[in-house]
DNA sequence: GGACGCAATGTTATAGTGTTGCCTGTTCCT
DNA sequence: AGGAACAGGCAACACTATAACATTGCGTCC
């Protein structure tokens, strides 16, 4: 864990939503002031995600760091489209079904991509978005 | 339907694999020997997949079409990282498990994207990626 | 039939996201 | 020292998506 990895989850855990890499390139350079271009960022973000530290969300094409890096995560994301804060939890049930319906199609699985989008408690209490 | 949309949606089926949105771009392009621009196709694939008809693969930022339109989906996508295939299942199990876990949150889900990444029956048989 | 409204598409430019390739510095091992 | 392995800097580029504005084609209403 060098310093600039360590620079970076903190950025992610400080933001409290998910935060996009140019987000993080730009919160780099500020902090730092000095530039960081954007492979400095995306290959700290690489090895964060390979330590289990940090998740990326998919259908955000951002990043957020993970709740419980110590367990091989099983988890899935709520992503609020209001505020665009993201809650992660875990269920391992889903994880059995979609091994189950891998076993199904003879698919050998790696990788897992569970994620919703809708209205958080809060903002569902506000109004519509 | 007019007739961009219906050849996009064929040339989904013909592609037999996730395509991209410049893929179509080109291929549109090729077989009307006319230039389709970007937003052209990518309002095309909007209309599709709010129709039903299409659906986008976010860890791939791709498209395929849906294999049971009629039906509202809550389809889950296997993901060949070899052969670039992916195979469309539907499982009500885990939306259900989904509805469970997003009431625990108060999370009213709207949208969800369940992706499972790996080797498909016959690339594993083959060998290693 | 001319005028308007509307949906779909065309056109140009630009924003946003991610990667490649190559080089430099550091560490650590022998 | 020599050298491998790894981290990071940098420039350029590739890929994905959208904004903003213009145009076309078709229906309807008077």
């Amino acid at each position: 864990m060098t310093e600039l990895r360590k620079r970076i989850l903190e950025l992610l855990w400080a933001s409290g939503r998910p935060a996009g890499a140019y987000e993080l390139i730009e919160a780099v350079t500020r902090r730092d002031s000095r530039p960081v271009g954007p492979p400095t960022v995306y290959r700290a973000l690489e090895f964060l995600m390979a330590q289990g530290l940090v998740s990326r969300i998919e259908s955000l094409n951002a990043y957020v760091p993970c709740v419980h890096p110590e367990r091989d995560h099983d988890c899935l994301f709520f992503i609020c489209s209001r505020c665009r804060a993201s809650v992660e939890l875990e269920d391992s049930r889903i994880g059995g079904l979609l091994a189950e319906d891998a076993a199904v199609v003879g698919f050998v699985a790696t990788r897992r991509t569970v994620e919703v989008e809708g209205m958080c408690a809060q903002c569902a209490e506000v109004g519509a978005a």
